[in-house]
RNA sequence: GGUCGCGUAGCUCAGUUGGAUAGAGCAAUAGCCUUCUAAGCUAUGGGUCGAAGGUUCGAAUCCUUCCGCGAUCACCA
């Protein structure tokens, strides 16, 4: 049984025997002790004083006799003000260790009963430009938020929802026609999404020159926003792609391909893959029928001119158009939709949707709309809103020029890498291709863990200074420790070391030994409250601790040169269950750990 | 203006359901490689946890007000 739950079982027992009352689970509070004190467990006793009637110094001490007396693993305890602070005996810190090593994949739940599935959107780009930083942390983010998810047990389906249509998508597309001379990425060599992008952007500069030219000639800024010739040419274009015009839409199909084709590259580079991709083509239609079903219901209103509406203001919150009066779908419509179609699809229980915070308006709406509907599965509808990714001069403009753009970041990291690594001499006897795989390896957890171990809700600060620096709370340093540990693995298969099955439970072990094992310990606890808060962050920082406590022990302690043969055992058994905690959670984020570097 | 979020060391971030003396990294300074990878380890300095009230045995954490920053409130997506 898990000692922590035991733990609580015997407090209430104690407390039975002692005071004649029954304490309530609430006033039961355990912590890990503080690394200041003594012990690992710590009992906050000031709510158990209503039951006691004693000070809490008695209070703590009189449970202290009991437990030490009556739990054999309690071996000491310790009383400080109102905290009783207990002490588990080594031999079962040990025996813990040697448990675990026999379990594939430690912290995970297995056989759950009754799994959910569970579906998660992430990336969702629009295919007019290509993926930029703020992308890249929704991918990292959806991706290993997937993983984590998946260590509770549950079945979980990625999926994406590709923005493949609408009056942003012609605007390249117009723009290619009239500037593009027939270019494609074979010709120009240019990646798809960039290409296209390039004349995103140039669409954007012809219609800026045109309404300052109407401006000058009079207009209001409005009006000439609205008569530009090339943003009715995109209005028309549009039109046409709506009416299925066989030219538009085979233009539309080549230039999305080349964008298309270009994402797959990226996210490739960046490990991020799908299970299932939407495409807004597809599905910009569909909501329709629901809404018209809500309409009959009653749950839905009519304005006179003809525009179908919700009414939110019960739920403090304005008017939402659902259809307008042309009858068409705005997108709140498609994502009534495109909900109620994948969790049809796949049968789901819940559904996480990872976009940014600028939309928690959006999906507050649509939940309480898919209620009115009728959907009793609208309260499983997550969505994991995260803070946008700013820059150390402030946001990125795509006006000014200061988009990251998510190939050349991840290309840099691994020239980066590349660099620090020749300059440390650590290249050296190593392959192309094995130099490759390294400095790659390297390059991308370092920009990976830099953006995940920032909690995902908060709008986080990217310096690229501070990104490839490979020192201290970084992907390098945990990758680093991680083959340091491979290092000695190798060696002790060198010279023939074995590790035990079991270890001696008698070993002497020291306080380095003993945290870096009841931090093992806390390795099912943060991937639970990772899964339930949908955050990475956790998994990095408790990564981070774990490095930290083994440098330490590695540092102070002999591993292979240790004479003593049960000591060197179980410092070879511990080195390898770290090793083993850091590559899981480290897959969990999407980052891979090198086993030289 | 309404709603929501954020505010912790010079900078970037941690800080469990409210618990003990608020922690890391970077930057600065001083040490540690004839010994398992120095991308490492150790030490020093650095704080009115935005401000003021309140609840509590106990508040960075919960409540109220205020200040600052941001997002959002389209017949755009």
């Amino acid at each position: 049984m898990d000692i922590e739950l035991m733990l609580k079982e015997a407090v209430i027992n104690a407390v039975e025997k002692l005071y004649e009352q029954t304490p309530d689970q609430k006033s039961i509070q355990f912590q890990r002790t503080r690394k200041d004190f003594d012990g690992d467990f710590t009992l906050v006793v000031f709510p158990l004083l209503r039951v006691s009637k004693k000070p809490p110094e008695q209070t703590a001490t009189e449970l202290g006799d009991y437990l030490k007396e009556n739990i054999a693993q309690i071996c000491d305890y310790n009383v400080i003000k109102g905290f009783l602070n207990l002490s588990i005996d080594k031999s079962f810190w040990i025996s813990y260790l040697s448990n675990i090593a026999k379990d594939d994949n430690f912290g995970f739940v297995k056989n759950k009963e009754n799994p959910k599935t569970i579906l998660i959107e992430y990336s969702s780009p629009n295919t007019n430009k290509p993926l930029h930083l703020g992308h890249i942390r929704n991918n990292l983010l959806g991706y290993s938020v997937a993983k984590i998810i998946a260590t509770q047990g549950d079945n979980v389906k990625k999926v994406n929802l590709v923005n493949d249509r609408g009056i942003h998508i012609c605007k390249s597309m117009l723009a290619w026609q009239k500037w593009g001379d027939s270019i494609t990425p074979e010709k120009s060599g240019k990646k798809g999404d960039h290409l296209v992008g390039d004349f995103y952007v140039k669409f954007d500069q012809e219609y800026k020159k045109e309404i300052s030219k109407l401006v000058d000639a009079g207009q209001t800024e409005e009006e000439a926003k609205q008569k530009a010739p090339l943003i009715q040419e995109a209005q028309e274009m549009l039109r046409k792609w709506e009416a299925k015009d066989p030219e538009t839409i085979s233009l539309w199909k080549d230039m999305n391909k080349w964008v298309l084709d270009g994402f797959d590259v990226t996210y490739k580079n960046l490990g991020v893959d799908f299970d299932k991709i939407y495409f807004e083509s597809n599905t910009y239609t569909l909501g329709k029928k629901l809404v018209e079903e809500g309409l009959e219901k009653g749950v839905l209103f009519k304005k006179e001119d003809g525009s179908v509406w919700a009414d939110l203001t019960e739920e403090g919150l304005d008017q939402k158009i659902l259809l307008r009066s042309d009858g068409t779908s705005v997108y709140m419509t498609q994502d009534l939709g495109t909900a109620h179609q994948r969790i049809t699809d796949y049968n789901a229980n819940e559904s996480i949707y990872v976009v940014g915070n600028e939309q928690i308006y959006h999906f507050q709406v649509l939940k309480i709309v898919l209620g009115k509907l009728g959907f009793e599965w609208s309260e499983n509808l997550h969505h994991l809103s995260y803070g946008m990714v700013e820059l150390p001069e402030g946001k990125m403009k795509s006006r000014e020029g200061t988009v990251v753009d998510a190939d050349d970041l991840i290309e840099g990291m691994t020239t980066t890498a590349e660099e620090m690594s020749r300059e440390l001499g650590k290249l050296d006897g190593f392959s192309e291709t094995e130099k490759n795989e390294i400095v790659n390896t390297i390059g991308l957890g370092a920009l990976k863990y830099f953006i995940l171990k920032v909690d995902p809700k908060k709008t986080m600060t990217f310096d690229p200074k501070e990104s490839i620096d490979f020192n201290g709370n970084t992907g390098p340093f945990v990758q680093y420790t991680y083959a340091r540990i491979q290092s000695l693995m190798r060696k002790a298969i060198d010279k023939n070391v074995e590790l035990p099955t079991d270890l001696n439970i008698k070993t002497k072990i020291s306080n380095k030994e003993l945290q870096l094992i009841k931090q093992i310990h806390n390795y099912p606890e943060t991937l639970k409250e990772a899964a339930e808060n949908l955050s990475p962050a956790q998994i990095a920082n408790y990564i981070y601790d774990l490095v930290k406590e083994f440098n330490q022990f590695y540092h102070d302690h002999h591993i292979m040169s240790e004479e003593d043969k049960n000591i060197r055992e179980f410092r070879l058994f511990l080195s390898k269950q770290v090793g083993e905690i850091i590559k899981s959670g480290m897959e969990l984020l999407g980052i891979n750990v090198p086993d030289r570097m």
